[in-house]
DNA sequence: TACCATTTGTCCGTATGTATG
DNA sequence: CCATACATACGGACAAATGGT
């Protein structure tokens, strides 16, 4: 999944691995993805780390988020 | 504001710069200064740099730190 | 109304690696 | 060698929003 022995930082690596779950539909338009704990969980790495990727994946408009509830994929997709 | 390529180094001059702000009142007693974040992003250095600021006020006695809440302005400044 | 769980938002503390002067 | 500075990554604690009980 993720190394944390790579030379790509892991919060890159994180948002790499989620944005192709979304171009390849595995998350549809509108649907959460994964919570920032979940994704600590998940992955084994730190809140800090995950959060960096989520807000990495809203930086390339694949996702936008609400607070209290959580981060969707967008409905249109920027070009990859 | 601050001058990367000052003889000052950069964390000194966000100190100084921060208790100017407090010994003038823009800061008042018992408010808070801003996050290391801010002033990160308000700065453009990183946050090891905005950290040792913040630990330089503290040493100087112009502020005080709540874990997990935010850093204060004292409120009976030290002479200068 | 109150309470509670979940999730995101915002803070700080710490450590490591890299690079520069 | 050491201080400065940046980036990455770990962790803990509290605040705010949401939705359900």
């Amino acid at each position: 999944m993720v190394d944390p022995d790579g030379p790509t930082p892991l919060y890159v690596q994180l948002a790499d691995l989620i944005e192709g779950l979304i171009r390849d539909g595995t998350i549809p338009a509108n649907r959460p993805i994964p919570s920032e704990t979940t994704l600590q969980q998940q992955y084994g790495v730190a809140r800090g780390t995950s959060r960096k990727a989520v807000e990495l994946l809203r930086e390339r408009g694949l996702v936008f988020t609400v607070h209290g509830k959580g981060t969707y994929a967008v409905e249109t997709l920027p070009p990859a």
